[in-house]
RNA sequence: UCCACGGUAGCUCAAUGGCAGAGCAGCGGACUGUUAAUCCGUUGGUUGUAGGUUCAAGUCCUACCCGUGGAGCCA
């Protein structure tokens, strides 16, 4: 590659040339007419993209069109185009890259409200017959094809509402003086020892693929106070739910100096934030997907808090198989947030089904500062998390409990000999939370390319 | 790992043990405002694999493969 000038390459003019290229799109023209700004309305544009699909009326054509910024219709009139330009419009396969020069209005028959009156079509690659029909499909049949299925008006809105939950995490946190400190994918040993992990070779040595990244987050926190973690998780658990993926991605703020109650408000805060930017920013896209706004703006602080015995009352009541000790089931979840209109937020657990770091309830030793954040409608555990141990000697003592191999957690044990405070965090499921805020049933939808049990590809 | 269900045309599904079917998609045609358009015509099959029972198996039996839903575990 040739070495670009310094002046060139940092200058404006290669800026404006890369943002000119991309105007206008689907999104700009249709932003543009609805406006009415004379500007852009009516005037001459071309747009290059995919066709997405054709209805024919004798004369007259209607193709979706989508040119990766959203969808619109284009109107292709026989008279008002070639004859080549209208046959090619009329018979080229759906999903063919195609390019349309032409004009829009705005529309009230369209959908979205625009449309795209052509002047000229040409194709610029014809598509050989596109396996997925505007039809119903099953499940199989898509995630089979779920490289082509990324295409569809669903997958694209689920796409944006993904995108848009991210940035809005970072957004929050960066704004509340986080810092992202990202942490190792190989890992030489368990997290926590618990789940079952992805064993690897790392040369000559076993390596393991991480399954959280709190350990690390916590020598983090204590250089620079708050920091998080946004990556890839995996668990090797058979684990064959619509709530579970084998590889998904989390979220993990990690605080010094917080205690319990301040990272519940931080999930709160953090929460609240991305449902307001996917209300404000993604209205269309919530459209689309048939999922109703007014379900998600009823998420508002505070969320209510209970602990793990009264939870464990309110199961008794309702008369749902819960044994007092153990955790909840996914029936017990649903049945703890039926009815509810926002997250529940569940405190001090029993410490002998959690994390061998969770920090004991003061005065209640049998109980642990952990928390958890139910999403209600049956979207489960969304949250998990709590208050770390940061005293050296009841630290070894638990790794010692839990059979962990102890030389393997020294550099963890040393955070709790050089300046020791109390720390907080949690972890955050991506794919739950989206598909929470999109209302899908499963989340294998809320990432483009799903790892579940007996799916490796595409 | 356990429980349940399924595998028939490109897709979604029918078919008492007795000729392999429909709708949609595709292809050809009609139609100047369609919204999963509509209408006419038409192509399309090693019934997941292997074995068994039977005059006859998509259908019954056995094993295996693949997938879907759920449980446990967790985000």
């Amino acid at each position: 590659m040739a070495e670009p000038s310094p002046a060139s390459a940092s200058s404006d003019s290669s800026t404006l040339s890369w943002k000119k290229r991309r105007l206008p799109t689907v999104a700009s023209l249709r932003r543009a007419a609805l406006q009415g700004k004379g500007e852009e309305s009516g005037a001459p544009a071309t747009v290059a993209g995919w066709l997405a699909g054709r209805r024919s009326s004798g004369r007259l054509l209607f193709l979706n069109f989508r040119d990766g910024s959203g969808f619109a219709q284009v109107v292709v009139f026989r008279k008002a185009v070639s004859s080549e330009a209208f046959e090619a419009a009329r018979h080229c396969p759906l999903e063919s890259a195609v390019e349309i020069r032409g004009a829009a209005f705005a529309e009230p028959r369209a959908p979205g409200g625009m449309e795209l009156r052509a002047t000229d079509f040409r194709v610029i690659h014809a598509a050989e017959p596109y396996p997925i029909t505007p039809k119903e499909h099953g499940a199989s049949f898509l995630l089979d094809r779920r490289h082509l299925w990324l295409r569809s008006r669903r997958q694209h809105a689920l796409l944006r509402i993904r995108d848009e939950v991210l940035f809005a995490f970072r957004e929050y946190l960066r704004d509340q003086g986080f810092i992202c400190g990202d942490t190792p994918i190989f890992t030489p040993n368990a997290c926590e020892g618990t789940t079952t992990l992805f064993e690897t070779q790392y040369f000559d040595r076993h390596a393991y693929l991480s399954q959280s990244g709190q350990l690390y987050n916590e020598a983090i926190a204590m250089s620079v106070g708050r920091t998080y973690c946004l990556g890839p998780t995996f668990r090797a658990e058979k684990s064959k739910t619509r709530r579970h993926l084998i590889e998904f991605w989390m979220l993990e703020p990690e605080v010094a100096f917080a205690e319990l109650g301040e990272i519940v408000e931080l999930a709160e805060g953090l929460i609240c934030h991305a449902v307001d930017r996917v209300l404000t920013n993604r209205a269309a896209e919530l459209a689309t997907l048939d999922r109703d706004p007014e379900r998600l703006r009823r998420i508002q602080p505070p969320f209510p808090r209970i602990t793990y015995d009264q939870a464990a009352a309110r199961l008794a009541e309702k008369g749902t198989d819960f044994t007092l000790g153990d955790d909840f089931g996914a029936p017990d979840e649903t049945a703890l947030t039926e009815g509810m209109d926002r997250p529940l937020v569940v405190t001090h657990f029993p410490a002998a089904i959690k994390a061998f770091y969770m920090e004991p309830a003061p005065g209640r030793p049998d109980r642990v500062l952990g928390m958890d954040i139910l999403a209600p409608e049956g979207y489960g555990e969304i949250v998990g998390g709590g208050q770390r141990i940061h005293d050296h000697d009841l630290l070894r003592e638990r790794v010692r409990e839990h059979g962990l191999p102890e030389e393997a957690f020294g550099w963890y044990l040393d955070l709790r000999r050089f300046g020791s405070v109390p720390h907080s965090g949690f972890g955050l499921g991506i794919e739950r939370f989206v598909a929470w805020m999109s209302g899908i049933s499963h989340l294998r939808e809320a990432i483009p390319f799903p790892r579940t049990l007996y799916r490796l590809s595409p």
